[in-house]
DNA sequence: ATAGGCTCTCCAGTAACTGGAAGGTCAAGG
DNA sequence: CCTTGACCTTCCAGTTACTGGAGAGCCTAT
């Protein structure tokens, strides 16, 4: 299967495919005799691995982990269940900073009347040190 | 004030101030004669304002667009608030995609056992197509 | 005089692609 | 048989917002 049909199936632009061949992530499963990247059902299931774990906010060096962990047979689901884990704290903290964020943006938006007058209080808002 | 006051008042790396005068987002008040950047109190307030902006996820372009509405004395209170909002927007968007995700993570990870067999919902939820 | 701590500029690298140029390949149509 | 157009290839450059480092100049204190 050629580059653009297995980019297709996988969900994934064809310059992102290239790239991951590229950069060791999913190699081709061959090359024609002209030099075409040529994929079968097994790449493309490791692209849509890589789709999803990438959705998930998994970093392509996660990712390269959790692909060995996906290949391999032996692998022990404690392992994978750490990794997941601190992703999802990761995740847990990144919510309570918007959350911040959105509360304290949304007060100065409140506080702002917002008219052709220059007084504003988001301008202010960010203007002050803390 | 030299480079390193400066960015220490501000709450910046040098580098980081050093980059923002090199891009013309915040032009230090002076140089000396040796050629140092030299910083005056409004050239602070400056980077303070820059960097709360940016704390608050604005990008570098919408640093210079309100920086320009900062400085600017005629500006209207409307045009800071739909910067604002729009910002507001966003950040509700990423919430809600966040959201998405820990709920998603959070039920593959009490699904898996996380013992030493290989089984593991994590994995083979990443690996769904969907 | 020299040591250290600052400062300068410029170059390269980061993450994860994305866009584009220049050129090779392949199947279909005239 | 030739050409057209859609593919494919590689390589280079750009994106965002810095960050690190090299090599060199400056300034103050001992």
């Amino acid at each position: 299967m050629k580059i653009s049909h297995a980019a297709e199936k996988a969900g994934l632009p064809v310059k992102t495919v290239r790239y991951y061949a590229d950069i060791g992530l999913v190699a081709p499963a061959d090359r024609s005799a002209s030099g075409y990247r040529s994929y079968d059902q097994d790449a493309i299931q490791k692209l849509i691995f890589i789709r999803r774990a990438r959705a998930f906010g998994f970093s392509i060096t996660e990712c390269r982990e959790l692909l060995g962990l996906y290949v391999d047979d032996s692998r022990s689901s404690s392992d994978v269940k750490e990794i997941a884990k601190r992703r999802l704290a990761e995740i847990e903290e990144k919510q309570k900073e918007l959350q911040c964020l959105h509360d304290e943006l949304a007060h100065l938006i409140t506080a702002c009347r917002g008219d052709d007058r220059p007084d504003c209080p988001i301008i202010s808002g960010l203007a002050q040190p803390a």
